[in-house]
DNA sequence: GTCATCATGTAAGCCGTTACATGATTGC
DNA sequence: GCAATCATGTAACGGCTTACATGATGAC
């Protein structure tokens, strides 16, 4: 789950591991929250699999302009220079940015569609669909279909579970009404899978004749 | 969380590891596996701390019938005793039948009442909501109050992420949908408490004036 | 007598968190 | 120069799952 998170966040751009957990934070906060501890080493392990990479933190120092003599002027410059880092995120090199590979996009793509059995699926869906913008229209396609068979069967589950096999213990007004409450849930939640699929094939219509789109 | 769970079952009546297993899938399956790697440590645990403790697999060998020298008559005997052993849930002596203690019960209450920050919120309600039944009115009614200020905070934090401040990365039409339906479940959940509380607060009303029940 | 099921338990390992250690940079 | 924050990393620990080991009971 962690992977294809950095894996989604860094294919919009390069990003070092303080940066990195911001941004999980601050758009995926809701979902779930990540430390330090599992995203330093999980950015070791995509960086071993060469799934990302370092970038450079400054190019070359070629291009940094010679000393002037001129104490006021030299620190001006550092400044600037400083300041131009901090904005593209390079520098500081105490800071690793890291860039996602074409290994790794391949990686993204593969994490997107597998479905990984020991995460909870309803995380793991959201997560998956906050990237769905970085894997191509038939991966989200298959994602949204095979959400829509889980939801479908939950359905099915439940309402057999309401038939007449089982335990019979008459389960409370709590527990009847925190099942009725979820499947009204899972219902709702069809429903809005639908309406994205149809987007999703409206979007894929419209393009169809063109260029394919990456 | 799973300590909540074997004590809620256990309030109901006492039961050994391997039905408990069943009674937690078939009951709360959808909302969480357990595994006996987890269940019997949870339940040594429980033991240790006298929230629980084994029912005597016979209470006494006195109430068996004498042998009565007659092969067949024996045989059938025993072939009773067996099938009441089994169905009332006692017997077979290789297996340990758990009864919840006084102490159990304040340790039920007191679980349902605290909050777990490591577990998973929707799934711990979910599974306090299914051990309301075990629990006074009182708790009940806080375990629904807090609920219903999580659900509001987690609107107001959500139209303040919509509103100025912030990463202002755009976030793509699968992230905005992502948000608004989840928006909108958490309003019907807050919808749905809101039931929960009229529905509590009418029994207790009904009840007032005539003698607690436990 | 043997196979399926019931029943209990342990060991290894995964995955993640908390807490800690460290140090650079910036603002004052 | 000092505090706040940025930034990276490690170590200890916790909880749960899987897989394994073991054995009793009942059906045939």
């Amino acid at each position: 789950m962690l992977e294809l998170a950095v894996l989604g966040l860094l294919k919009e751009q390069p990003l070092h591991g303080y940066e990195l957990k911001k941004r999980l934070g601050e758009t995926l906060g809701f979902l779930w929250g990540v430390s330090y501890g599992s995203l330093y080493p999980a950015l070791r392990r995509l960086e071993t699999e060469g799934a990302i990479e370092i970038v450079s933190p400054r190019p070359v120092p070629a291009a940094v302009p010679v000393p002037t003599g001129s104490i006021t002027g030299d620190v001006a410059a550092a400044k600037l220079r400083a300041m131009a880092d901090r904005l593209s995120g390079a520098g500081r090199r105490t800071r690793k940015a890291y860039r996602i590979t074409e290994r790794g996009e391949q990686l993204l793509v593969g994490l997107f569609l597998a479905d990984d059995e020991r995460a909870d699926p309803e995380k793991l869906f959201a997560l998956k669909l906050a990237c769905c913008a970085h894997v191509p229209p038939e991966a989200r396609l298959q994602l949204l279909e095979r959400r829509r068979a889980v939801l479908l069967e939950r359905l099915a589950e439940s309402e057999a579970r309401a038939g007449g096999r089982g335990s019979r213990r008459t389960p409370d007004r709590y527990l009847t009404s925190l099942i009725e409450h979820r499947n009204r849930s899972t219902q709702r939640d069809l429903e809005w899978v639908d309406e994205l699929i149809a987007a999703e094939r409206a979007a894929m219509e419209s393009t169809t004749g063109s260029v394919d789109v990456a």
